[in-house]
DNA sequence: CCGCGTGGGCGTACGGCGTACGGCCGCGTT
DNA sequence: AACGCGGCCGTACGCCGTACGCCCACGCGG
């Protein structure tokens, strides 16, 4: 079961982590190990084998060491992970896109959706609060600037960001599951649905849910499965775009 | 860690738990346990104290039972979770609501807030393919019923639905996160901050992500705290609302 | 040049988890 | 009356995170 949390009640020490606040001894220079290089192995891990396979006897393995030796440099596993999720921050493109401010949102959504695509980890791992490292913060002071000039207060920039990256996360989530389904049963997600399909009109007595059924295999089958968590990504992402101009149009309006 | 999963490899065996397909024989009529009385005092734990807390061992304490009595009815934990959360939906209103489709739209967010902040745990333990119980079946239906008549296809139908429920639960997951951070830590957000905020200043050096301290700080005093992931939820809700007011006029028009 | 203190590295062990396995026992059926 | 089957559960295994304390080599002050 899902854990985390526990220690961090040390913010000092936990921050200290995250802003790499450590000059490097004469001693630690020729240490076979380092924060970057347990975060790097543990990365690794979690990429190719998902959360789960992330322990810290697997990590110390990987570098070829004891697993205590990794508490040497990192307090505890949450720490660990705030970690990596900042580092993985710290990957993102932070371009300057030409062009307004709808066309930058849209652009920051794909980024962060690709983010999730290559560490899908982080959508199960960011569930305490946010991390406070160096690289969220610039990335939430890189993703504000798209919209700092459209008339909006503080207040409102921060809710339409909170909302974009929502979706995006909810969208990746769901394209998640398909993928991870797949991993661990050896089934396409549309050989799950024909596995449980004749059970499920098994149990449906005839005529019960009938807008659920027409819908759901309509929903199903149409987007013949795959390809339905990007529809579900492009069909929120333009609803909520359109909202947000919405708010843009009537702060424009009463200047 | 988190796991879940791994079981369920049996569709037959997990479906039929959800579906209570099992007439109950003349032999365990008089037992003291039943998938009923489990599922109850599991989900009193989860929303008592967390996920965390619920093991099968607590189940089956609080039951005045042996652990291993429980997978007499239960065949694994994931499969008693995923029983947890289609009673869950069961316990949801499903009232005819006068009005206008946004009406009705804004009345199924907020019950699914609502049932977000009753149980918790469920923002935590969604995380898989959707359960496909009896009572899941009856929310689809009865939330899609509400839009039915608004002239969008069976598939964009289901995008509204995923795009709306995807926002509750972002906003039910950013709400419930202050919340138990409080339980945990025992201070409220605003002193969480307060004892984070002299180390981010020694970190960060002036002047960095100077968009990012100015709205940070900003959407963190306005609201003081603990009011806003509300704002987030209302702010959020109203935008998607109105994004798909767009295609729902769009559509109209094309009549 | 030498001793020593310190910090990196890690072996062992503990408590807790999910659950496989096999046995016991009392009831309903024949 | 005998039987077998199903509810019940004690024990044990292999994982996990991590507390604790030891060893050793290295860098520095004398």
């Amino acid at each position: 079961m899902a854990s985390e949390r526990k220690t961090s009640a040390d913010p000092a020490r936990s921050l200290a982590l995250l802003w790499r606040t450590r000059e490097p001894t004469s001693r630690s220079a020729g240490t076979a190990l380092s924060v970057d290089r347990i975060v790097r192995a543990a990365i690794d891990i979690a990429d190719a084998e998902g959360l789960d396979a992330l322990t810290m006897r697997r990590v110390a393995e990987a570098l070829g060491v004891g697993t205590m030796s990794v508490y040497t440099y990192v307090p505890g596993k949450a720490e660990l992970v705030a970690v990596m999720i900042d580092t993985a921050y710290g990957e993102m493109p932070r371009p300057v896109v030409e062009g307004d401010w709808r066309t930058r949102l849209e652009r920051i959504a794909r980024d962060n959706l690709a983010l999730y695509q290559r560490h899908p980890w982080m959508l199960r791992a960011e569930t305490t609060r946010p991390v406070l490292g160096p690289h969220l913060m610039a990335k939430y002071d890189y993703e504000l600037s798209a919209i700092v000039d459209v008339g909006l207060t503080d207040v409102e920039m921060d809710a339409v960001l909170t909302l974009v990256l929502g979706h995006v996360k909810s969208a990746a989530r769901a394209a998640s599951e398909v993928v991870d389904l797949e991993r661990e049963t050896g089934m396409t997600d549309g050989q799950w649905w024909q596995s449980h399909a004749p059970w499920l009109e098994t149990f449906m007595t005839a005529g019960a849910y009938p807008i659920a059924s027409r819908v759901g295999t309509a929903a199903g089958q149409q987007h013949g499965a795959a390809y339905g968590p990007e529809y579900a990504f492009e069909f929120g992402l333009h609803r909520v775009l359109d909202g947000i101009s919405v708010v843009v149009a009537e702060r424009a309006a009463n200047r």
